[in-house]
DNA sequence: TTGTATGCGTTATCAC
DNA sequence: GTGATAACGCATACAA
């Protein structure tokens, strides 16, 4: 494979130059430079970024740490990539599948450098160990969390829960189902959002138990199989994941219940999902959120001040309330 | 941060045994090893992986390239991640959103030796341009494709589809209408399966459009709306995904119809929504798919000979037939 | 406007 | 067993 030196050479030139060419520099002669893109062409030469990169100290790509797929972490991943690009930073993508391992793989290769920083969706190991890692790189979070060394661009999730609630109540529904997801502060959040809700409405708690760590279509049918067997069951239920909705409707239609007039549903995140089955949601805007975690990567990493986009939550009607 | 030459200072002895120690070579006695680890450990050093990457002139990590998500290209992906990590290889996700220019990113990096193979799932760019590529290090697919240049693990589509349409031919339905995905060689051997199938039971041709690049659910949603307004209606659909068939089958409810009795929906991949939905699907086996497409890349870069799997589809009948 | 020389952090080939 | 030292391919400070 050609190299520097190669073009060099054969362009009647020196290797600082042809650099020189390549990066774009000023103060080359037309002339010069003509000659060497046109030996760089011939050769088909590109500049090996490996040495590019040691050179630099830098690899200009960002690793993006997720567990698992779903349409809301891809939207975020998708929008994540496009700026990123923009800004000439190349992504990479870990799915962790919830193993600690494969996280550590992103993790290491920061420390490493192979990666200049780390836009962590949802992780996998806990904070503190993550957090250990900050000093070899930005890391930037998704999930909310309160760290002076990891910043998130999360969104106030009490406000989107609370939106929620207000509009099953504003429709007559009273006796509520909450299903939480897993236990971290967005869920926190949205427990208090509930209390709040009641208080503020003087009803009294449905006594119903407390569903957590459900997000799949797979505990939503567990869920509905629940709901089939309460004699007093919930005139509605919010969830904590459209997948989770989606998951009680059809199997509440497949024991030939109807939605909503036997139960009211409300999904959350408005995925391509929730559009399928027709479930009410509640959107928000994600590719802001993926604006935001590169603009603080970039901030932290030129030690610049980021420009931030304000974030706000939305709800789409459909017909399963 | 601290290099090899820090450490080698501080440990008392040469770089030379620091690598030699660092990459588990033999002939260092345990004392000077001991010794090294110490400082390593206590200075938190990690060896700076571009140099190593540009020394070796290899990476070891392999990227993949996918247009969208979704459950079974995920399954891919995560087993092709598994057995790759397995032998000390990172992988890295492209996704393309069907922006050649993003497709030509990961080519780029192969170009420029940031990456050492690829696993193109599905291709954006045109295979000629692919292919160009294929000079810069092992390209492997997982779509149907006949070149030297860029070995394949594709399943023949033939047998998959006639195993759909057999089945629904045991079960009764007689006229099948057909909608297949993106113009490429699987496409035609579906429609190659489709010819020999109604000409070995004598059948005649249903007269029925040709639904083409449908994959989404969208596009199901679409095909219902048709059938709809049809007079002489298919009695059975045989999808090109799970995601069609979906679509399909929930927009037909809300217009009131019932599946199977008004129409049969065959689905294709074996996807979580069409566990969802109970749709009958064909099965087969992405994860060794995913291992072959690893062993070719592997035997590739080592001019070996790979070890490859046999792979067959497998029926899975549920309630939409 | 161009060239020389040096260093980025490793690994590997010698020699000892 | 261990240590010099020469690459790997590029970018840049300094000279010219």
């Amino acid at each position: 494979m050609a190299n520097i030196q190669e073009i060099a050479r054969l362009a009647g030139v020196s290797t600082a130059t042809v650099s020189r060419v390549i990066n774009q520099h000023p103060y080359v002669s037309d002339l010069t430079r003509e000659r060497v893109l046109k030996i760089i062409g011939q050769l088909d030469y590109v500049p090996n970024y490996n040495a590019t990169s040691l050179k630099k100290g830098a690899t200009r790509s960002i690793g993006i740490i997720a567990v698992d797929y779903n349409s809301l972490l891809m939207s975020l991943v998708r929008s994540f990539h496009t700026i990123a690009q923009q800004s000439g930073f190349n992504t990479m993508l870990f799915m962790t599948n919830g193993e600690c391992s494969k996280e550590l793989v992103a993790l290491e290769m920061l420390r490493s450098r192979q990666l200049d920083a780390l836009f962590c969706l949802v992780r996998t190991n806990e904070w503190n160990i993550i957090e250990s890692y900050t000093r070899y790189g930005p890391i930037v979070t998704w999930q909310r969390l309160t760290s002076d060394s990891i910043p998130s661009v999360f969104m106030d999730q009490y406000q989107g829960y609370m939106l929620s609630l207000e509009y099953l109540y504003s429709k007559g529904y009273r006796k509520i189902l909450n299903v939480f997801s897993s236990k971290g502060l967005n869920t926190l959040e949205r427990i208090r959002a509930y209390r709040d809700f009641i208080q503020m409405h003087g009803l009294k708690d449905s006594g119903f138990p407390q569903f957590h760590n459900k997000m799949s279509i797979y505990d939503g049918e567990e869920i509905a199989q629940w709901w089939i067997k309460q004699t007093d069951k919930p005139e509605a239920i919010s969830c904590s994941t459209d997948e989770v909705a989606a998951g009680i409707l059809m199997e509440l239609q497949r024991a030939g219940f109807t939605v909503p007039d036997d139960v009211g549903i409300m999904g959350f995140d408005n995925t391509d999902i929730a559009h399928l089955l027709d479930l009410t949601t509640i959107h928000y805007p994600v590719d802001k959120q993926a604006e935001n975690a590169f603009a603080v990567i970039k901030s932290m990493l030129d030690q610049s001040v980021p420009k931030l986009h304000s974030l706000a939550f939305n709800l789409i009607e459909r017909r399963s309330t």
